[in-house]
RNA sequence: GCUCGGAUGGUGGAAUUGGUAGACACGUUGGACUUAAAAUCCAAUGACCAUUGCGGUCGUGCGGGUUCAAGUCCCGCUCCGAGUACCA
């Protein structure tokens, strides 16, 4: 018998799938577990060896688990709208539906390869329309919910206008538009209908808005921030500019204080709530009212320095601030609106790009100092942004960095309020060990008094107020976009009118292209049945929507994030038609207990779907408010690229080590066709593409040395690895222990194939435990107490890591393990057994097939694991390292059972010893029972 | 700039609470078996010095400190990575 790992991988697959081995239960007797992987997107390239790292650590995880009693919870599915499958269909023709069920079959076909042991019968796709149906019905609770700053929670609408009804909104505390106008319930009552639902979009938590969005015309859509990197889209690499257009935004925003006081109660990576908590940028400050002189207007500023109240020698708007147009002097309107038309021109990238240059014109009105009354001159400077604060900025040089460039741009006054300290070449923006001066009844105060003194003051006469700012925007939602979830909503007029919950789902309407109509509305304008039918109740044509009861219906759809955000709550009923999720389920699976995927969510789905659920919680459809309790970040496998070296303008390829001095373009390519010592295959190139037919390989030594770097997997790097190509040499076992053995799993490591060698090695010598030559070597007798002292410290240090997600020790552990049995040529049965057990969730196939060998009928899925006994490593003796000064001389061999006075004791009768102190008594012995036996002299 | 991580042999990495640094694996070298190769097994492998025999010195990015004892704790740097970026 050898280890045939492609015969018995294949015969274990069959037989977990065929027994439904991996089902969870929703009802049992046994403590639930949910491990949950994020799902991914089916692309077209499929998977390589970086993909399943998160997978291989969270099965690990789910059948320990089994193992130790729990029913245990661990779904997949896939994440299936989106871009890619878009762009191809528009290439193409091809349906994205189509695509998307051909990628998902290869992304399954190999998953199931790796022995994953996932629950299938509860896979989602968040492009069936069985799932997309409870995304547009949670929109709808969204559309239908408002949130109540008193009640602290988000509350149905209905409520909201009952009070409208009752008293208006002059005592409404909620979170809303801030350009909602003041009401009382006279007013509402009297308004028209139309009235009515506009007013309420500013309370909805989905809402209909005009809005500045990012604009990129590459992709023809809008993006998210988080979808936005160095000014360019995430996907593409394409320009984003600003644009104004009508449309759905989530108020996240109103969860901004939950969403970052809950994280104290995660046990996430603390850089990733970092990144949470930056993202959120809550801030404290004061908001201060400028009385403009000679003008009925104010301008309100936010800043988080209200101590330096007096140092401000001038004032900033943003140049999209409404106040422009209205405080401008005659004489600088020209200059202003030149200003303005200047930057309005530049896109965000140009902007971004360019954030040394400082820029500005001078209004030519002023505002009075609340305090002094002095005037203060009132400019317009890119560099405050509208969508922060008030957009608008209290100009203090001598304490920001900023405004101190400004005013030495533009002459402005510098006065400086701190208390031995020269602005004359920078601004001292440090908060701590430092008094003010030149600041009226806050001179001698530090940063902290100084704070709480003017807020006082200002509160109290009325010249502004203490309050908070957050950096998080509320989160647009539309896409004009074909391969995502239609929005449940028609429209009368300008007015959306939510589809009534019974008519879920709305499905996505056949078109004949997919691309932006010639009109340039979404995609969704090319569909023939887009009108939504009241009194029929359907979805008809949109030739009938001159019909009293036709109206059209809503042309973009959901971004790539609405599906993603509850997913891993209807794996806990995913089969369900009746509603999103049962009661039973819910009250049984509770939440995720252990979430694992990569960091690169951290301010994208990890923090939209943490928001859906506070809603959905509020609301009353759940009862955690945070759905994973405890999250893992897998780290990246990166790729080891290799590059050839063309000399500028030639066909001429150098050799790494010949480049000397001329100019070269790194060119790459693909890591196959290179050998361990960083030698490329010739006659391969030139197979591998046409181009190199004709170039020229200048050799060092006879060879073509390559040259290397370590980065992301990427089919266009050619340094993918496929995990087909390993398991197809070394089986999955061997891969996925690999995959644990190259580091820890939080981190990121670049694959080497060389490596796993040793791994493959490891499982071939334990099947030798078990076989030789054909020969069963399983014995039934007792074993030596020295091969269950290795049995028994393998489960302590095996159960110990796998707890605390250290896999790559684990393995190392097996290693020594399998090592010292060898030695001790053990293959009782008794040790062998617990071994399998241990080993299983890393090597499951593996196990199970030695496992049934040893006459088991049942699978080894369920065996319960090993249980430590400390009586199995127990030791009667200890070498001591015995040391001077804290530097060891020599080890000594002692009972353990001595007490510290008899170890002392002991030790000073060492002949050793004795040499050391030569005559002289020690200071001091330093005892630690079982580790240390220091001597000082 | 700010925030958060890192830095240990030729390489990936161990060292969980301050207690024999370098486990385990790769790679390299030498050996056994073999006609040969593969496979397998054995030995050596941080650096330097001493090796006929013990052995010794230095070593966890750099400079200090605390301690009988520091990869681990404290202070000050350097470099690398990630996130974020006119956020007032």
């Amino acid at each position: 018998m050898d280890y045939n790992f492609l015969k018995i991988e294949k015969k274990w697959q069959n037989f977990w799938s065929t027994h439904k081995t991996f089902k969870a239960h929703d009802q049992s007797e046994k403590s639930k577990y949910y491990v949950l992987d994020m799902f991914p997107y089916p692309s077209g390239a499929g998977l390589h060896v970086g993909h399943p790292l998160g997978y291989i650590a969270s099965d690990i995880i789910a059948r320990f688990k089994r193992h130790s009693g729990f029913n245990v919870l661990h779904p997949q599915g896939f994440d299936s709208f989106g871009l890619p499958a878009e762009q191809y269909a528009i290439q193409t023709g091809q349906h994205p539906s189509k695509t998307t069920t051909t990628n998902i079959n290869r992304y399954r076909q190999q998953l199931d390869r790796m022995g994953f042991s996932f629950d299938w019968d509860r896979e989602v796709r968040t492009s069936d329309p069985n799932y997309y149906r409870w995304t547009q019905w949670i929109f709808l609770k969204l559309f239908d919910a408002y949130y109540d700053l008193q009640a602290n929670k988000a509350l149905p609408i209905f409520e909201l206008i009952n009070r409208f009804e009752k008293e208006g909104n002059l005592n409404v505390q909620a979170h809303c538009d801030k350009d909602t106008p003041l009401f009382d319930a006279h007013q509402w009552n009297a308004y028209e209908s139309d009235k009515q639902q506009k007013i309420l979009l500013f309370y909805r938590l989905t809402y209909l808005s005009e809005t500045q969005v990012n604009w990129c015309p590459a992709l023809g859509t809008v993006l998210a921030n988080d979808e936005i990197v160095n000014g360019v889209s995430e996907r593409g690499g394409h320009p984003v500019t600003k644009k104004k257009m009508r449309q759905w935004s989530m108020r996240i925003s109103a969860y901004a204080d939950r969403l970052l006081n809950d994280l104290d109660e995660l046990d996430w990576p603390d850089s990733l709530k970092e990144m949470q908590r930056n993202w959120i940028g809550k801030s404290r400050g004061a908001s201060i009212y400028f009385q403009i002189e000679n003008s009925s207007e104010t301008i309100k500023v936010y800043t988080t320095r209200p101590d330096t109240i007096f140092g401000v020698t001038f004032m900033t708007l943003a140049p999209e601030h409404q106040l422009i147009k209205k405080i401008t002097s005659v004489d600088q309107q020209k200059a202003v609106a030149d200003y303005i038309a200047r930057i309005a021109h530049k896109s965000d990238r140009e902007r971004q790009s360019d954030v040394k240059t400082i820029s500005g014109v001078f209004t030519g009105a002023y505002a009075l100092h609340p305090f002094t009354g002095l005037p203060i001159p009132i400019w317009i400077g890119e560099y405050v942004l509208s969508g922060y604060g008030t957009g608008a900025v209290m100009g203090v040089p001598c304490g920001d960095q900023r405004d101190f460039d400004f005013a030495n741009h533009f002459n402005l006054s510098i006065i400086n309020i701190f208390d031995g300290v020269d602005v004359s070449k920078a601004a001292f923006s440090e908060k701590e060990n430092i008094k003010l001066i030149h600041s009226d009844f806050l001179n001698g105060l530090d940063y902290k008094a100084a704070v709480e003194k003017v807020i006082a003051e200002l509160e109290l006469k009325n010249y502004g107020i203490g309050s908070v700012n957050f950096r998080l925007r509320d989160a647009v939602f539309s896409r004009q976009r074909y391969w995502g979830e239609p929005i449940p909503i028609y429209f009368k007029g300008d007015i959306p009118v939510p589809l009534n919950e019974q008519y879920l789902p709305l499905k996505l309407p056949e078109v004949e292209k997919y691309i932006p109509t010639e009109d340039g509305k979404p995609p969704l304008g090319n569909a023939k049945e887009w009108a939504w039918d009241e009194i029929n109740e359907e979805v008809v044509s949109i030739d009938r929507i001159d019909y009293r009861s036709v109206f059209p219906l809503e042309l973009n759809t959901m971004p790539g994030w609405a599906g993603s955000s509850w997913y891993f709550n209807r794996y806990m009923d995913s089969q369900n038609q009746m509603q999103w999720l049962s009661d039973d389920a819910m009250e049984y699976w509770k939440e995720v207990d252990l979430y694992m995927g990569g960091s690169e969510h951290a301010t994208g789905h990890l923090l939209y779907s943490r928001f859906w659920q506070k809603v959905l919680f509020d609301l009353g459809y759940t009862n955690s408010k945070e759905y994973a309790k405890k999250l893992v970040n897998q780290g990246m496998i990166l790729g080891n690229s290799a590059f050839i070296y063309r000399k500028k303008g030639t066909l001429t390829f150098l050799s790494k080590g010949l480049i000397g001095k001329y100019e070269v373009e790194p060119i790459h390519v693909e890591v196959g066709l290179i050998n361990s010592q960083d030698e490329l295959d010739l006659e391969a190139v030139k197979i591998w593409q046409k181009d190199f037919q004709q170039a020229e390989f200048i050799l060092e030594n006879g060879k073509y040395i390559v040259g290397r770097e370590v980065e992301k997997m990427s089919k266009s790097k050619y340094n993918v690895i496929n995990p087909d190509e390993i398991c197809d040499k070394y089986g999955a076992d061997t891969l996925r222990m690999y995959e644990m053995f190259l580091g820890p799993i939080e981190q990121d490591k670049p694959w080497n194939t060389a490596g796993i060698s040793g791994v493959h090695n490891f499982l071939k010598k334990f099947w030798r435990l078990f076989y030789q030559n054909d020969h069963c070597l399983v014995t039934e007798d007792s074993p030596s107490a020295e091969s269950m002292k290795v049995l028994h410290q393998t489960i302590k240090k095996i159960t110990d890591d796998i707890e605390r997600l250290s896999f790559n020790t684990c393995v190392s552990t097996f290693m020594i393990c399998i090592n010292e049995l060898t030695t001790l040529k053990c293959s009782n049965k008794t040790v062998l057994e617990p071994i399998l057990i241990l080993l299983s969730p890393f090597a499951p196939h593996f196990c199970e097939e030695l496992w049934q060998q040893l006459g088991h009928p049942k699978s080894i899925e369920f065996e319960p694991f090993p249980v430590f006994d400390p009586s199995k490593v127990e030791e009667t003796t200890k070498e001591y390292p015995v040391s001077f000064n804290g530097k060891m001389r020599f080890k000594i061999k002692l009972s353990l059972e001595m007490g510290v006075e008899e170890i002392k004791q002991a030790v000073m009768k060492e002949q050793r010893t004795l040499d050391q102190i030569q005559g002289s008594r020690p200071k001091k012995i330093i005892v630690v029972p079982g580790k240390i036996i220091n001597i000082v002299i």
